[in-house]
DNA sequence: TTAATTCGTAATCACAATAGCTACAGTTAG
DNA sequence: CTAACTGTAGCTATTGTGATTACGAATTAA
């Protein structure tokens, strides 16, 4: 199950979607957003970082310092956020089957490929959702999807 | 990022596969799967409990026993492994906003409903391929995914 | 019956990832 | 200069995963 503890994700969903909220009060303090987020300041500022380098947020130091959006709450999708969180890791997790198996080479052969699919799969539906539809809670309703309940 | 180090839905996939390919030569011990995928026989013991109880497989004590799949590979889908081993665990990883904060409330309830959707969105592409499918490498080409690349 | 094999499971250990926390250097506004 | 911030580097606590050992129960072969 690849459920993991990361939480990195719905603590960026949070704050972008905070700062989306204030985009017209100047920018906000990391202190700020970790009392919203109920996480550390140092873990907003960890999690912010790549966000900040990928334009989608922008950060000023000193006195009047702090976070803010630096596009449109509007164009940034959470698959957007997902794919910058998630790096190269794999959604299912693999394993490290015996190389001299023919049978281990076959299946860890399949399931990249259909991790790759699954990921896919994810970063779709998340690019059906933006800040800006987090922040109004109009979330777009669920697609039926094929094969499935 | 979900990405947890769980590699039990991958030991499923390959064990299920490895017995889809003996199931004319009678079972196979614990001992010979863990060989196969690298990992230790009591692991694989634990990993295939929820699978026995779900009626995929069956084990048996004793001198030549060992597991065996209950039934057909075709009929076994990877998405009937994955929610068997994935549980109630969130795909997405969640976090503990601070409840006094209207904002935290609004995304947290945002964020629960997206990882339902996306837990579906998995489920319904793991839908999509059997142990069978595995077996035969012959996994379904992707399916092309509505507004992604 | 006895011995060998194999599952079932508990207990313990090591390792890695996550996140909390402190500390401190660098920046900026007033 | 000073106060308020970010940016990081450490260190620690907690947790999840999986390896390992151990032992009991079930089954088969002799």
């Amino acid at each position: 199950m690849p459920s993991s503890k990361n939480t990195q994700f719905a603590v960026a969903v949070h704050v972008l979607t905070y700062l989306a909220g204030q985009a017209e009060g100047g920018p906000v303090s990391s202190d700020e957003l970790s009392a919203s987020t109920n996480v550390n300041p140092v873990h907003v500022r960890r999690v912010l970082g790549p966000l900040r380098e990928a334009g989608l947020v922008c950060s000023r130091p000193g006195v009047h310092g702090g976070w803010e959006l630096a596009r449109p709450a509007g164009d940034i999708t959470l698959a957007r956020v997902w794919r910058l969180l998630q790096g190269d890791d794999q959604v299912l997790g693999l394993h490290g089957p015996n190389p001299d198996c023919p049978v281990g080479r076959g299946v860890q052969r399949s399931l990249t490929a259909i991790d790759g699919a699954v990921a896919e799969a994810v970063a779709a539906e998340l690019e059906r959702s933006t800040v800006q539809d987090v922040l109004t809670r109009e979330v777009r309703g669920a697609r039926p999807v094929p094969g499935q309940a």
